[in-house]
DNA sequence: CGTCTGCTTGATCAGGGTCAACTCAGGTGG
DNA sequence: CCACCTGAGTTGACCCTGATCAAGCAGACG
């Protein structure tokens, strides 16, 4: 079991958080418990024309601690998650216990999504600090769908949007080099905390190298030797889990190993290639 | 807009059948033209409580012939495409030209899903093979989804599925050896065979070395040197690009190759159980 | 018939995985 | 308060997997 280490704190995991009883009131210590549709739809950055103001859709908020668990793989799928706030990973476990993390889900991302095709969860989500989660029943969500079309676009539009980070992710692993899928992580980290209205220069890391390097395809020491490296040049500071990032320029067009060949023989088909490559070198 | 030939017809997929002929004919050869809403669930492998079979839906086929481009990135979205017959490959390009294959459809599978979230496809599908696809304007999809409410429930379904394969690959990039995912690739290709009532002991590749080394992050010389050594193993027969599945389980089930000295004498006693030989980790 | 593209195979080399030793921070308990 | 422990992180040494470079072959096609 290469389990997490907060294992004991999830112990009880099976309790299910989409029961949403009122009775046990000790997960709501933020105070803000519900959120109606407006402030979904801000918080996962889809436009919404019309004004759901009206209470009449109101979503539950439910807290977790860091270290436990939100869902686990095989557990019969009925709720969406939307982070509110706080730092999560999801991962997927081989069959012989090794985790893979597929994503770090942060302020605004959607997650359980991969438990509709077979419903049940295909993955397993960790919060790695504190969290405040917004429930969405995959039934009201549906429902949701039908009486406020343009709320269905929207949901149409996260799932595909989760589509396509999976698609640029295997692209990464794929292609790039050890190297620039650091300098990418952190870039898009940098990005991201700028979107959540935090600093995009100086950041604290909330997962460990190992999950950095289980979620970029690496180990852990070539995580760690890589931002050594890039502490160096000066394109970053680190200490520990603070990053400071130096030249954000220079992280954002990096790469080594250049993939060579291949370049123009693609558009070879028919060649009516449009690609306009914009060209770096 | 500088696309392929067919383009005028799918511009405008939703004129009624009379219209069919349009003026250039030479697409029709098939016959077949048109599904309804049941054909098209079943070919998507997703349960149908209710009939669909009267004529209110009807989807236009297209046909496409091998090296086509059937949408490119950064073309306006508004059709998302079922594979009725044929094989294809959607890829992504980088900022320098180099081509990533992100997936090879066949019968049965959607792709340009990806192109909701931007309203622009953000991959590019060309056919590896003559094809017939079905035409799903996004429009009718989404309104088809309010009217029949399992027909939703599906297209959620095909889209959480797209979701799990991605994070499927993402996993295999990330942590399997060249070797491992070569035959995990020979076993998805079997099994999709099988569920097309072809051969799965016996069958062609559709795509190039060059192709399967970019979806699976390889070089196509690695992709042919191990499936060369499977063949010396006897876990595969190839012949070009004729491949014939000698013993699946092995391939199911390998995570590393033995060492080629130990290679040669496995293979001349003809040895076939060694398969799920030394794991690291 | 020559050319082109796809495929195979060999030789070489380096990126990054593996193993190991060590430091550091935080938590625990005497 | 300090000794001790544990897990995260850093760094070095080594070496293996798979990329790179290169040569040769076969089938498709104008």
């Amino acid at each position: 079991m290469t389990l997490i280490q907060h294992s004991d704190l999830s112990a009880n995991p099976d309790q299910n958080p989409s029961v949403a009883s009122g009775g046990d009131g000790n997960w709501h210590r933020q105070g803000k418990l519900w959120s109606n549709l407006n402030e979904v739809c801000e918080l996962l950055r889809i436009p919404t024309t019309s004004n759901f103001d009206d209470e009449e859709f109101l979503f539950q908020h439910v807290q977790f601690k860091a270290g436990q668990r939100i869902h686990t793989i095989g557990q019969p799928f009925d709720t969406l998650f939307i982070v509110h706030s706080g730092f999560l990973k999801t991962v997927l476990i081989d069959e012989f216990g090794n985790e893979q993390v597929l994503s770090f889900p942060m302020k605004g991302d959607m997650f359980g999504v991969d438990g509709i095709h077979t419903k049940r969860y295909m993955s397993e989500a960790v919060a790695l600090s504190n969290c405040d989660l917004i429930l969405l029943p995959f039934k009201k969500f549906t429902q949701l769908g039908r009486s406020h079309i343009e709320f269905e676009h929207s949901m149409y539009n996260v799932m595909s949007r989760e589509l396509v980070r999976e698609q640029a992710m295997v692209s990464m692993m794929g292609a790039l080099s050890a190297e620039a899928r650091v300098a990418r992580f952190l870039v898009s980290l940098s990005e991201r905390f700028a979107e959540m209205g935090y600093s995009s220069k100086l950041f604290n890391l909330r997962m460990t190298r190992h999950e950095i390097g289980s979620y970029l395809g690496l180990t852990l020491e070539t995580v760690s030797r890589t931002l050594s490296a890039f502490n160096e040049i000066g394109f970053i500071s680190v200490d520990q889990r603070s990053i400071g990032i130096k030249d954000l320029d220079a992280l954002r067009t990096l790469r080594r190993l250049p993939p060579s060949s291949a370049r123009a023989k693609a558009a070879g088909r028919r060649a009516k290639s449009v690609a306009a490559a914009s060209v770096h070198q």
